[in-house]
DNA sequence: GCCAACGTTGGC
DNA sequence: GCCAACGTTGGC
């Protein structure tokens, strides 16, 4: 009984990690560590799961976007960068016992044909209730299947 | 660089 | 457990 795939938009500052980083692996695997936000972190721990398809959106730059998409290939697991003191995510309230922090490791997937930006979201009524346009700040979140199906579409790839 | 939104912290 | 202060994110 396996349940079905689901689908998260995964948020990241290009100039630290972009789409382009996770290329040169696409066989194998690469730490989406560094959350450290509660909410996201119940999503990586509890919900995000093998085979889950993820939108790779870049922020913090002119124009805001989607550029393509990665697969979820681990459960979550503890995230060491937050017991390591020379790391910029450090914790200290972090331990192996309890670790707080959670990531899961993604594969790179396929660029869009184009990028799919933010203002372009914001115009199409079908996207309205999206939690990136909602509840913007939150760096990984749940996106629903038919926005996964429409927003492939607008990036040329479905 | 500004600032609104909003998550987190800490005093009470 | 409330809520004000504070810090961070991220679009513009």
């Amino acid at each position: 009984m396996t349940r079905n795939r689901r689908f998260w938009l995964f948020k990241t500052e290009p100039s630290c990690f972009s789409f382009d980083d996770l290329k040169p692996r696409p066989s194998s695997r690469e730490h989406w560590d560094g959350v450290r936000n509660f909410q996201a972190r119940n999503l990586l721990r509890d919900e995000i799961k093998p085979g889950d398809g993820v939108l790779f959106y870049h922020s913090s730059i002119p124009e805001p976007a989607v550029v393509g998409i990665a697969e979820v290939v681990s459960e979550g697991y503890p995230d060491g960068t937050a017991l390591d003191p020379a790391c910029e995510h450090f914790d200290p309230r972090a331990s192996r016992d309890n670790p707080i922090w959670y990531m899961v490791d993604v594969r790179y997937g396929r660029p869009f044909k184009r990028p799919v930006t933010l203002a372009e979201m914001k115009m199409h009524p079908e996207l309205a209730g999206m939690v990136l346009l909602k509840r913007s700040r939150l760096s990984v979140q749940p996106v629903t299947p038919h926005e996964w199906e429409y927003i492939l579409r607008l990036g040329g790839i479905d």
